[in-house]
DNA sequence: ACCTGAACACCGTTCAAGT
DNA sequence: ACCTGAACACCGTTCAAGT
């Protein structure tokens, strides 16, 4: 049923997501669906928390392979939902899903080496300027850009976070990691 | 008219803003909107735009200071007006209010001496990341952050641009602005 | 346990009519 | 030029009733 509900959004656009609409995708009346959630603003929830679930988990690799797949994966995200992706920016990661892939940021940044002072700060940093930049993309901020243009842009904005991540490293160098995070096997 | 659309936003959340709503506030029938407004839609496009009549001309002083300046004011424009603000991820810079807050953002970078091939990205990227600091913050991603974290987020963030774009600059350690940036007084 | 019909208050929008 | 009353289609939500 939020699957339905993602449906409707993704080919109508946010406005068309009604009860009267999820409804008959589903062949049934409106009122059935006050079944499964409590309101149409909960209906909502439901659904940014199912867009949610299509962040894969970080791939092996590198910090940075893993936090570039991420990025990636999470641009994706947003240009196939591109009308409930902005919702995004209404929600804490309170949900477990939603702080797996939190979680999934600090491990990198652990892994890169930013001091433990410093991680959870850094990780607001990095993923809302990865969130701004998918959801104004999504948003339709951009759409007087070509695609070329703001893949290119993307680049640039890995690049960026890759350099503050560094510079927010203590490790020099190619030196091996320090004392605090996890020996290698 | 705007204004009290505005209002209508900022007292009640974006949903209260309503034709009845705020017809009510001017005292008069919701259809006398229809004279100023082709719809709703046009209606909220014009408190956007409303909105960005608040961002103040950047004051004089150095491109850094000129930057953290506009900074703050579009973070403080956002936290003014938290139900609206996130609708600036929806529109591009077409209207002339919206250019001159960019066309800002452009003239700090060139101060800077960025380099004019890439002086337009930089500012995407630049505005990008204020921009959804300023949208998460607003729309409630951070609810349960104290203040004080993030005040401590924003200057981080204010200085991650301000090393970025000393990177992108051409002007290495103290000379004077190259060629291209026009002459000091 | 799940669904429906009827009903209610509310919303956006139109159109002809009023001043 | 600007505003209103009446009307229409649509929306979210409730509640008692159905299977």
């Amino acid at each position: 049923m939020l699957a339905a509900g993602l449906a409707v959004a993704d080919e109508k656009g946010l406005d068309a997501v009604t009860m009267g609409a999820v409804a008959t995708r589903l062949n049934v009346t409106p009122m059935a669906l006050y079944r499964h959630v409590a309101d149409k603003a909960d209906l909502l929830d439901g659904i940014v928390e199912l867009l949610l679930t299509e962040f894969p988990p970080p791939p092996a690799g590198s910090w940075a392979d893993q936090l570039a797949a991420m990025a990636v994966a999470i641009r994706a995200s947003a240009q196939r939902h591109p009308s409930v992706f902005p919702l995004l920016l209404q929600r804490p990661a309170t949900t477990s899903r939603a702080r797996l892939a939190r979680d999934s940021v600090y491990s990198a940044l652990q892994e890169a080496g930013v001091d433990v002072a410093r991680i959870e700060q850094a990780e607001r940093l990095v993923s809302t300027a990865i969130l701004g930049f998918a959801a104004s993309e999504a948003a339709g901020r951009f759409r007087n850009h070509s695609r070329r243009q703001l893949d290119a842009d993307f680049a640039a904005l890995q690049g960026l976070l890759r350099r503050f991540i560094e510079s927010e490293s203590r490790i020099v160098g190619n030196e091996r990691p320090a004392a605090t995070t996890p020996p290698a096997p």
